[in-house]
DNA sequence: GTAACGATTTCCT
DNA sequence: GGAAATCGTTACT
């Protein structure tokens, strides 16, 4: 199986589009001589500064945000409850926002997921969550700052693209105020 | 150096 | 549906 790069130029757009973007296509991983391979399912836009949920809120930066600084399309990995989160820096340099990946569905390289993640790819809780997911494709700390342009990670172009995707209020960030109601996670339509 | 918090997952009721 | 687990980063003394 072969999946095209896809160039820089699509991570220069903005971070709602560029998570709209993302849906349908597939998340790609170079490990070890294998080929992982899933399909993006779901994903979630932090829009930076205006984000009370971000990293970035306020133009905030730490030694772990820098990376939200640089140019889009680099790899933001956050370590979060001993899970590994996964996220696309979009817009352009200085613009800190970034777009979270939040589920996928195994492609290819699925025996070395399964191996990966210690579950059976058939159950439905797979790779549904931003921390599985990252188990399954064997992303940690090590691809902080990488680039999805010339990494071993990169996003992969799918010819046959699905409907528009739905966008739904985002979870899991009950303290962060009015941020919460913004409908700002994408999730694929079926 | 120490304390508090969190972009989650999993198990229990 | 709700609570505990669990540990690196951040903020503060």
């Amino acid at each position: 199986m072969s999946v095209e790069r896809i160039p820089a130029h699509f991570y220069a757009q903005s971070t709602i589009d560029l998570a709209k973007a993302l849906i349908g296509n597939y998340l790609v991983h170079f490990l070890n001589g294998e080929l992982l391979v899933g399909r993006i399912t779901e994903t979630e836009a932090y829009l930076g500064v205006l984000d009370r949920a971000c990293h970035s809120y306020g133009r905030k930066q730490t030694k772990r945000t820098r990376i939200l600084y640089e140019d889009p399309g680099h790899v933001y990995t956050y370590t979060m409850h001993t899970h590994c989160l996964l996220n696309v820096v979009a817009e352009r340099s200085g613009q800190p926002e970034a777009v979270l990946i939040r589920g996928i569905e195994p492609v290819c390289g699925i025996e070395k997921m399964e191996s990966l993640r210690g579950k059976s790819a058939q159950d439905k809780q797979f790779a549904n969550g931003p921390g599985k997911l990252t188990q399954a494709m064997g992303i940690s700390m090590n691809a902080y700052g990488e680039s999805f342009i010339d990494g071993p990670l990169y996003i992969g172009y799918n010819g046959q693209k699905n409907g528009a995707p739905v966008a739904t209020r985002r979870i899991g960030i009950e303290n962060t105020g009015q941020a919460k109601y913004f409908p700002f996670r994408f999730i694929e339509n079926k």
